[in-house]
DNA sequence: GTTAGCACTCGCAGGTATTGAGTGCCAGTA
DNA sequence: TACTGGCACTCAATACCTGCGAGTGCTAAC
């Protein structure tokens, strides 16, 4: 694929890539040899455009409008002919400062990821929390609130948290319920769903609120692993809002479906987390229809075996790739320091290498 | 200001009012007596629109162009004309029905509640969280993740969880920090933040790691305070881009801008939170300039001196007030009965009444 | 106080002319 | 053979005009 095109052909269609996604204007033959300062005439660029256009690679609205890239033309570019874009230093030091800040606050790195995707790219970010694969118990915890009501707090493996309220049949003592939680604690350590109900004989011989508490425990932890990959945190609709695209209204909404409904966005999650480096989906590879017209660039982060989750950026296809692929890049490999540190993997930041492959999949 | 005006000026204003909420198209002389049979004729009815408009309750948007009521109409007819639209038995049992489905599920109230004002009004909704207006330590739970490593489970006593991590300056083991965490549970029950630093010097004496848990917990009280009126929940920008207002993308944005930014609303919580009853705000009523086309319906819900949040709707200000009203506090009234059955108040349930005087004030 | 009648205003839709950006092609040139 | 200047052609965008119709505001009469 790549020998089919001239090198001069390959210049003209980065140029063309270039020049669109930085202007979303179309643009014209004489333009390129204008402000390229290009060794041929426009006449010339013309023909080269006419054959790209031949090869799929760019396309026309109408007879008097420049050129702009095809799914085909921005996928050629992404895979053969753009080049690294990495963030200023400056960018890096502000990003890495900021999430310093909030680093004992693991809940805040998912929003803080989204809106440091958001801002740099000026497009939508997306990002899934850390989770491991499974469900595994991790800590168990009873309040009680009032009478007969308590609150049952429970820390999945993963840093996970989940309450739940739990109405019992008669009046419990705070100190009945806090041995009933250190029994299920000391029995049901590191305990996965499975093992969960193995282990549910053992307990239940204890007292009768057991049953209803393992009974909670189990539904919690089956919940978390139904919505493992759909809880997807977005941000940016402001930002994504800047890009010229969204002056139709209707396209507006389609973005806003894109980011509240999740669900095209979800197709894509498995795919990214099964696979190491920056995905990236361009416009009619979706296989969601109403994807159509936006591009994708996804990243997992996290720690082998432990956590891992992913993180991205949605926006039109004429998305300006390589600075958003390493803006993924770099934020995926912050996040996955801050989990490594937690997690206690081998110092060796990633942050500081921005050279790994980007594997540029097609989902 | 009742008075005034003539019965038949009421009720065309009622009228021309309910006309454009319900077609958001401005609304003619002819049409009124045409539509609703009137007893005079259209000349007569222009010429008491005319007298309405002097009166500031309507305006012209250019000589060919029907009436549209300004921000003093929708506010006289909010007052003084409309007519109560209750949600209809069904949607009641319908949505009750939905918050029964996640009652053990704390944090999913929020959500649906937000999701719920949204399908029913079709606008955007807001829902802050039901806090306790001082934070008040509840439990402690440390949990070691890795060697030096923790994680801080932190539930104050309205139900809010924080999660922080720590890092210790030497390993500690899990029963170690299970028996530092109960005995700071110990010492600590139901402490507010200040009485949080009296005890400091009580608990330091025990060992170091206590001092650096203690300062933990102190700062993660302190901004939960800080955050008490910041944290604000909204949904249902889809629902609202239906409204016909939002063809122009400028509007759109705004509205973004009001949900994620967030600031405008929380200039309203305070008030809200300290007024019983459903408030109104209209247009230019609002003190940010950014709010001026837009109206929003708040209502406080929650249990007297335990927790109280704050819910409503947000939409142009062509909004379909009774209804809104109506779903307003009838959302209200069913969380307040959710955390009154989770806080033990007394039984009586207030979802019944749907006959609370609403306050109206301008804010 | 009410009404019929009518002039007046003004947005809107449709139609036409103009413009100009840009292509596509061809014939000529190195 | 590869390139280029020239030019006809296409087509969106813009401006401008016109007629239509909705709706008001006024006035004179009841």
């Amino acid at each position: 694929m790549t020998a089919e095109l001239s090198e001069r052909r390959r210049y003209i269609l980065k140029l063309v890539v270039q020049e669109y996604i930085e202007t979303s204007v179309p643009v014209a033959s004489e333009l390129l040899t204008r402000k390229y300062g290009l060794s041929v005439s426009s006449a010339t660029v013309r023909n080269e455009l006419a054959a790209l256009e031949d090869l799929g690679y760019l396309m026309h609205l109408h007879t008097s409008a420049g050129r702009i890239p095809t799914d085909v033309g921005y996928r050629y570019y992404v895979e053969n002919l753009m080049e690294r874009a990495p963030l200023s230093s400056n960018e890096q030091r502000t990003i890495r400062h900021q999430f310093y800040q909030v680093r004992s606050e693991f809940d805040q790195w998912i929003q803080l990821a989204g809106a440091v995707l958001a801002r740099t790219t000026q497009n939508a970010s997306v990002v899934t929390p850390p989770r491991a694969n499974q469900a595994r118990f991790k800590h168990l915890e009873l309040l009680a609130i009032y009478e007969m009501t308590l609150l049952l707090v429970l820390v999945l493996h993963d840093g996970t948290i989940r309450q739940q309220t739990l109405t019992l049949e008669s009046a419990t003592s705070q100190e009945e319920l806090s041995r009933t939680a250190a029994r299920i604690n000391d029995i049901c350590r590191d305990a996965s769903p499975a093992r969960l109900d193995e282990l549910r004989s053992v307990i239940i011989a204890g007292s009768t609120i057991e049953g209803l508490i393992l009974d909670t425990i189990s539904r919690a932890m089956q919940q978390y692993e139904d919505q493992l990959n759909r809880a997807i945190h977005s941000d940016g609709l402001i930002e994504a809002l800047s890009q010229p695209e969204f002056t139709e209204v209707g396209r507006v909404r389609q973005i806003v479906e894109i980011l509240q409904g999740g669900k095209a966005i979800g197709l894509l999650i498995p795919r990214a987390l099964s696979s190491s480096g920056v995905q990236v989906v361009i416009g009619g590879e979706h296989s969601a229809n109403e994807m159509r017209a936006y591009s994708v660039v996804l990243s997992r982060y996290g720690v082998d075996g432990e956590v891992v989750g992913v993180l991205g950026v949605v926006g039109p296809t004429r998305l300006a790739y390589p600075r958003t692929i390493s803006a993924v890049r770099y934020i995926a490999a912050v996040m996955s320091d801050m989990l490594g540190d937690l997690y206690g993997t081998d110092g060796s930041p990633r942050v500081a290498n921005d050279e790994d492959a980007t594997e540029r999949g097609m989902v």
